[in-house]
DNA sequence: AAAACAAATTGATATATGTCATTGTTATAA
DNA sequence: TTATAACAATGACATATATCAATTTGTTTT
């Protein structure tokens, strides 16, 4: 599969959430200096380890983030979408990037050079704090899975993530989940292995909490699957 | 144990590292709208939940921040010392905070109001990347522990946070961590079981890697150590 | 100093989950 | 249409780690 890169022009950033507090001016520049590509699945944004000279928002599809672990094995850190925006993390802090970035679904991404940001977050405070609530927003997610991976059982993350999925990417009509993973994938984000998932699936699928074709998953019981998930308080 | 408060005059938070690229008229006001306390081991900075008036910064000793999950289970986020802040994640996203603060070594901390937090954000684009850099610092030690305890096992991981300890905390004269944590505490930090703890620790003990007596851990073979941990690239 | 409690240790045991191996299934390409 | 590979599903098995229970040691508190 190609990276099949073509530059798009009519795209625009002014209604991206992540943008709100910039003046008219400001998001003019912005969507001049940035630099908007279609993507299609399996491309890869940028690698682990490379230099990043800007960050990413998403205009649309989706893009799993992981880093690569024990073996190679990887960990996904998160799944962004429409609205979000991944690279940040290690651009602010001027280090390589620790995350690798792959397309899932076929996207369409803007690239926002660094320089662009800096001179935002320096002129414009609220755009500066805006930006802090983000990476707040993201370090509070990473806290609260890091407490669940610790002391939760397979089975009770494989359910909250199969929440935290259908939160952030909803249910078709069907109730079926809006996003397609291989097994392999749900097993790198819940922290497990392939078979594990194989089996925990095949079980909910029994205990009725969820419908199986392929990697659709449709949930058919979600107070169940919310027990199951033994939330504490926070994530819905 | 009583929470012995009290107030100090003569703390500047002048020669803070956070505070670096404040001008001297700012940091004038800081010092004058903080607040400094003497506080005792096992005193309760905040509690989970809590509504949050402003951030922390360390001046002396040592403070643990944790999660309870299951069954009121702590699960411990980080360790901060003299020079770190904390309790400015929840304030910046403006939640009740989601973590719990305690001392296990008798601290002296300083409080500052979230208005003067907003008014350097505000007023100082230096400050506020500062500030960002910080945030993203955090949530790359979060990612990188994810994917450890996703990906480690129990032995590898407590490996690995008596290195992070030692860096953190250093090693005096007799290569002893300069940290006292209970096993329990151990077990919260590295997510398992305070028996499984315990006796890792005397394997370690068995193989020579480490020294025990009581709560003092001496470290004796730091490439033996840093072998076990079975460390990707990151963390040193 | 005794009493009361918290922490550490050790052993026995259960089990959830990882690992390995095999086969079936589906997609992709040639 | 066959060939090739990626993915999914199952079974058998090993084991790291959790859990439970009992004992010892060390710390506070009165």
């Amino acid at each position: 599969m190609k990276n099949l890169i073509e530059p798009l022009d009519d795209i625009t950033l002014s209604g991206f959430r992540f943008f709100k507090s910039l003046s008219d001016e400001e998001l003019k520049s912005l969507n001049y200096e940035k630099t908007c590509s279609s993507l299609k699945k399996g491309s890869i944004i940028y690698k682990e380890g490379s230099r990043l000279t800007g960050f990413y928002c998403i205009v649309r599809g989706i893009v799993k983030v992981y880093k690569t672990g024990i073996d190679g094995k990887e960990q996904i850190i998160r799944f962004a979408r429409k609205g979000d925006i991944i690279a940040y993390r290690s651009l602010l802090s001027q280090e390589s990037a620790c995350t690798t970035s792959k397309i899932i679904e076929d996207a369409i991404l803007c690239h926002v050079p660094y320089k662009t940001l800096l001179n935002l977050i320096e002129k414009n405070s609220s755009f500066a704090l805006a930006m802090l609530r983000i990476v707040c927003a993201e370090l509070k997610e990473a806290n609260e899975y890091i407490t669940d991976i610790a002391q939760k059982t397979v089975r009770e993350r494989l359910a909250e993530i199969l929440l935290l999925l259908k939160d952030s990417f909803d249910l078709d009509a069907d109730q079926t989940l809006q996003i397609s993973l291989t097994r392999e994938e749900l097993a790198n984000t819940v922290g497990t292995a392939t078979e594990s998932i194989i089996r925990l699936l095949s079980e909910f699928k029994q205990d009725k909490l969820i419908d199986l074709q392929g990697r659709k998953i449709k949930i058919i019981n979600l107070a169940g699957l919310i027990k199951v998930a033994n939330l504490t308080n926070n994530r819905s």
